[in-house]
RNA sequence: CGGGGUGUAGAUCAGGGGUAGAUCGCAAGUUUUGGGAACUUGAUGUCGCAGGUUCAAAUCCUGUCACCCCGACCA
């Protein structure tokens, strides 16, 4: 392709909105251009790259069996009310009216529409496994969009669902995609963990979040350095802290005015917050009080209290009267005294503690001298790994000090066993002649997340650094002046070579200054560029800077082709 | 949804009751030509939209729309 066709409108300044690299560098690159919030266009380079990542993502979903269809974006609200979802899903979900006053959503997943294709289709166990994708665009009414294609209302997703006669098969179909998910993020030249998650209401199965990582991203994750161990923050499980032995103080009542934070509270008694029981009150849906007590420097994960507590569904902080009704006050809680109307949750680590300080249940007292094992009342609580992991927890793989980490989420993997094929009555005829359900899984990767994540991952001062695999270009030649048509005529010689022998090559022959050719290919972060120059007619050697290390390097000219395709192999 | 902010040329922004501005970009010309060239000339605006105040509104007031940021949390 020439760059004289090629419409590649880069920019010296980034819009104002831009805050995240990625995004500064797409809009000044020429990838995109935003139509409304969170709607953004590909230009043509934009598109370039988010073609070659769909068509990684192709090659690795056909090689374990996925087939490719093409399912519809505007769905009608009869599956998702059959599913339950069209109550559940929100605002969330962008819904629209047909002239008839028939209501549609736009889909943000198709859970439904893929199930509701199989059980009118598929009835025989001879027929699984089924693994059908498809790669279009998704839409998710956002409260807030943001940093560009990071979070946006509409976004090319790949999808995959996975339809197996048993759990036994469901499992292989979800080994099968983490395989592939692994080899795409590997493919893309991207850093990633795959890290356990949290399922959430889907319950029971498995789930990994694909993450790239970058101290710009939205999720927290904990790794291991030692064993291969990596987890979500809020997922991530941890192990009893055992704490020395001493020796046991009798519980006392002391007086602690104006003390309604643990700060307070440890700098007017003087004690380490090791020492310090911190109490959080929730709500659930059902305006039951729920108390989580956890160690002074530690935090409360919501997600783990809500699945220690039988019947728990969202969490809401609650409030004083609730507290009240309780016996205990905002600010000075303790399970020591707390009525049957709060459902008590213990960190498994504060049941280790000894001579601690809780809240008295009473404005302006705590408790001293508090040990868990002795003075909480078994009966009436319920003790779980309730916390929020932190930098340098044990590993419960290993015990190795936990790392933390920030990263972009560009796939997720769920087996979602018969939710969907229970609520929508998929049922397909087994070997044995029962009728049973399909077990299900679902696959998915944002595509422009991940090209945004590359950019975060791999950019410089000048702009943006490409992974071969996944560069709009990989080679661009540049004749220095254009206009000169020697210097044209043998980067066109150059240019023709290197597109006979395979590679995906862009000549810029834009009547240019050398600089601001220059510029736009750092900018741009094609792999390779070939320079054209008086110098390199003479010496008879072509020219190659290399974006990655600047280096530059020579080439004669009979066998620069040969070592272009090599220095791409490494690229 | 709550709080804050911004809408002026293609982009980034200044201005602030009386002729619509700068820089970059764009077009033409001359010179230049290995890291965003210099000079000359030129084109480009419902000053987000609607109402109001005024002799006069881009400017003040009201409403509205769009966009951006922060929050919706650990007593």
């Amino acid at each position: 392709m020439r760059a004289t066709q090629l419409y590649a409108p880069t920019l010296r300044e980034s819009p104002a909105e831009a805050e995240l690299v990625s995004h500064k560098l797409m809009y000044r690159a020429g990838f995109i251009r935003k139509a409304a919030g969170g709607i953004y266009s590909y230009l043509p380079l934009g598109w370039r790259t988010m073609k070659k990542i769909m068509q990684i993502i192709r090659e690795e979903m056909d090689a374990k069996g996925g087939q490719e269809i093409m399912m519809p974006i505007m769905q009608p609200a009869e599956l998702w009310k059959e599913s339950g979802r069209w109550a559940v899903y929100g605002d969330e979900m962008m819904r629209l009216k047909d002239r008839h006053g028939r209501e549609f959503a736009l889909g943000p997943t198709h859970e439904e529409i893929v199930t509701s294709l199989i059980r009118d289709e598929v009835r025989s166990y001879k027929q699984l496994p089924l693994m059908f994708y498809q790669i279009q665009n998704k839409y998710r009414d956002e409260i807030r969009p943001r940093f560009g294609l990071m979070r946006s209302r509409e976004f090319v997703m790949k999808d995959l669902y996975s339809f197996d006669r048993d759990v036994d098969g469901m499992n292989i179909s979800y080994e099968k995609m983490y395989d592939a998910y692994s080899r795409i993020f590997e493919r893309c030249g991207l850093k990633f963990r795959a890290v356990e998650a949290d399922n959430g209401a889907i319950g029971g199965g498995h789930s990994h979040e694909f993450t790239v990582l970058a101290p710009s991203g939205e999720s927290s994750i904990a790794y291991c350095e030692k064993c291969n161990f990596a987890a979500s923050d809020e997922k991530a499980e941890l192990k009893i802290i055992h704490a020395a032995p001493e020796e046991l103080r009798p519980l006392k009542k002391v007086l602690t005015p104006d003390c309604h934070t643990i700060e307070l509270v440890k700098n007017f008694l003087n004690v380490p917050i090791e020492k310090t029981i911190k109490a959080v009150a929730f709500m659930d849906d059902e305006e039951r009080l729920i108390v989580a007590f956890v160690r002074g420097d530690h935090d409360v994960n919501e997600i783990k209290v809500i699945n220690s507590v039988a019947g728990a569904n969202h969490l809401y902080m609650a409030g004083e009267k609730l507290i009240e009704a309780a016996n205990s006050c905002a600010g000075f809680m303790s399970p020591i005294g707390l009525n049957d109307k709060a459902i008590i949750v213990v960190d498994q680590s504060v049941m280790e503690m000894s001579n601690a300080v809780t809240g008295a249940n009473e404005v302006d007292a705590h408790f001293i001298n508090v040990t868990p094992r002795r003075d909480f009342d078994a009966r009436k609580i319920t003790v779980a790994d309730i916390r929020m992991v932190q930098e340098g927890d044990p590993c419960p793989h290993c015990g190795e000090p936990l790392k933390m980490t920030r990263g972009i989420e560009v796939g997720q993997i769920f087996t979602l066993g018969k939710k969907y094929s229970e609520a929508l009555n998929a049922t397909f005829l087994d070997e044995d002649g029962t009728t049973k359900y399909f077990e299900m899984g679902c696959y998915g990767i944002g595509v422009g997340r991940t090209m945004a994540a590359a950019i975060e991952q791999n950019n410089d001062a000048d702009g943006i650094i490409w992974a071969r695999a996944i560069a709009p270009f990989e080679v661009v030649v540049v004749p220095v002046n254009a206009k000169d048509s020697a210097q044209l005529a043998f980067a066109e010689e150059i240019y023709n070579e290197l597109a006979a022998a395979g590679v995906d090559v862009l000549l810029d022959d834009r009547k240019e200054r050398a600089g601001v050719k220059f510029k736009d290919c750092d900018l741009i972060g094609y792999p390779l560029r070939v320079t054209v120059s008086p110098k390199t007619l003479d010496s008879g050697n072509v020219e190659i800077k290399v974006r990655r290390s600047e280096e530059f390097l020579n080439f004669a000219r009979e066998t620069c082709t040969e070592k272009i395709l090599e220095l791409l192999e490494t690229l």
